[in-house]
DNA sequence: GCTACTACCGTAGCTGACTACGGAGTCAAG
DNA sequence: CTTGACTCCGTAGTCAGCTACGGTAGTAGC
């Protein structure tokens, strides 16, 4: 089962609006399968699987430039390069990783005393946040 | 030594534009210190500590809306109130850092197959990504 | 007191990522 | 063979988060 779904199927099954997906054409993240001479673009599991990681790797933080840089790292890019490229993401995400675990350990820490305590708190997820790093 | 320099040395101090500290001022994020009567404003310790709160918030993703609320939240909120918004930003933290997780991970064995192979690789980065979560 | 540098403030412009709109073409159901 | 839903495509608008601009007013060094 490839390549059967129109636009709206594609969208109804990824989650991601019709005027998106063509927003990603656009930019070259999603292909536009050939036009059926004066007919309408089939979509199939390829795209969907496409679709379904733009969005998980946007929700993690990268921008669209960064996930086109993705894409052409996988579909071929020489070794050299491809290496150099994600160990740049590998520190970036690492950075952000350490930061999220502060801010975990801090939410978490809050909630705690908010349970414990009544009245005022004083944030330690502020306090956290402003020491430095 | 308290409200010491201008908003000229605490962009220096941070390194967060001028422009950008008055957008902040703007949005409620920092406050603007009194003028004293036809003079110019000076800025101290809170200041920075505050715009370097809002830096690395940021910068594990929460929007300044959101940091807005938590900066209320330090600011004396009711203990169930404050409670609530931050198990609410728990579940989000904890759901980015998962996401970031699979990333890490599937970076870190792009660039040992990349350090191993030469050629193509065909990125786990991208697959693991596509599959559920 | 003159000059150069900032500060102040409002308003306008920019970038990234959508989101909406409008008109023409396509297609499937009845 | 018409009707209604959908596609195609270009262009314009929106929202967040800045960033720049321009004019006026303090202010520090000489």
């Amino acid at each position: 089962m490839s390549e059967t779904c129109t636009i709206g199927g594609l969208a109804r099954n990824t989650g991601v609006h019709v005027e998106t997906i063509r927003y990603y054409q656009r930019r070259g993240l999603v292909d536009e399968p050939a036009r059926p001479p004066g007919g309408i673009r089939r979509y199939g599991e390829d795209h969907i699987r496409r679709l379904r990681f733009i969005r998980r790797a946007q929700a993690t933080g990268f921008s669209l430039d960064e996930i086109a840089e993705l894409l052409r790292l996988d579909d071929g890019a020489q070794c050299d390069e491809a290496q150099a490229l994600a160990e740049k993401r590998l520190a970036d995400v690492r950075g952000k990783l350490a930061e999220l675990q502060r801010i975990e350990a801090a939410l978490a820490e809050l909630v705690d005393r908010c349970g414990a305590a009544d009245g005022r708190v004083n944030c330690p997820l502020i306090e956290s946040l402003q020491d430095a790093g």
